[in-house]
DNA sequence: GCGGAATAGTTAGCAAGGGTAACTAGTTAT
DNA sequence: ATAACTAGTTACCCTTGCTAACTATTCCGC
């Protein structure tokens, strides 16, 4: 008996079927990480956006992330109490205060991206070259389901 | 500034877009329920597999949301308290315990998911039909990946 | 310029929802 | 008969999100 009903020709349906595959995705995400990574799957968003960015405000963060800006605090705290972010105030309006990446966080992205990815790519391996052409193309999808 | 980079041509870079783009959608579902739905989002999937599939036993349920066994023990706790389903004995194991919906449960379930995909729905009706075909291609592959 | 509104960030406290370890009760196999 | 396994639960903890309230700064209208 499959998870998914194989129907979702309406929207409703659509709806249903995606939000819960999304859910037991992520779950499945969260507990699949590689036991040595020291980050969370959010604290590595947060550094990769540093990382294409250049330096951000929590603010910019937490919109970014699509959290509210308490919970960005915690999350550039914890970076920070681990030398992969620098915090330092900005330049005209001290209101507002800039997050850096360290090379050290730079570095631990890097490598920790690498390990934390495999899970997925290695299940990504497995499927026929068109599912994962349909993937790529939902990718961009789901995230401006997000975003809006 | 796109929140996804367009590229994502290798499986590593195609698992990180991947990844990104369900975590935050499914923050924003998690956030975005409407608030008179009394149900969370797990209660939810376990009345609707209990409709789909009839009875079944915590630890089915367990493995069909890739949970761990106590915490379907309490999410049934918590729809039990609630009248949404009832546990009684296996007739012959009596170790095992059946977990069946009740009326209110499934009326419950029907009235609160029409409300929860509303959301969601709203959102699809803005994508393109194309878009839309997209995810729901993508939607089992997704179910996929976490079930393998 | 000065007082009130608005903005950025933080702190404090809470709740949901996951996990592991350890226990009970029932079943199976030696 | 007993040892080992299985299903479920209990107890406890951690993560990660939230809202409300507070501080510090900036902007705006007069």
């Amino acid at each position: 008996m499959p998870t998914v009903e194989r129907a979702a020709r309406t929207d409703a349906g659509l709806a249903s079927e995606l939000r819960l595959s999304v859910m037991r995705l992520r779950r499945r995400l969260a507990g699949e990480r590689h036991p040595d990574n020291e980050l969370s799957m959010n604290a590595m968003a947060v550094l990769g956006a540093l990382y294409r960015n250049g330096d951000l405000t929590p603010g910019e963060l937490a919109a970014h992330e699509r959290v509210q800006p308490p919970s960005m605090t915690r999350t550039v705290a914890c970076l920070e109490a681990g030398q992969h972010v620098v915090r330092r105030p900005h330049e005209t309006d001290r209101r507002q205060v800039l997050v850096s990446l360290t090379d050290h966080g730079r570095d631990t992205l890097l490598a920790d991206r690498r390990r934390r990815d495999e899970w997925l790519a290695l299940r990504l391996r497995d499927l026929t070259p068109d599912e994962r052409a349909v993937l790529r193309a939902a990718a961009p999808i789901l995230e401006k389901l997000s975003t809006s």
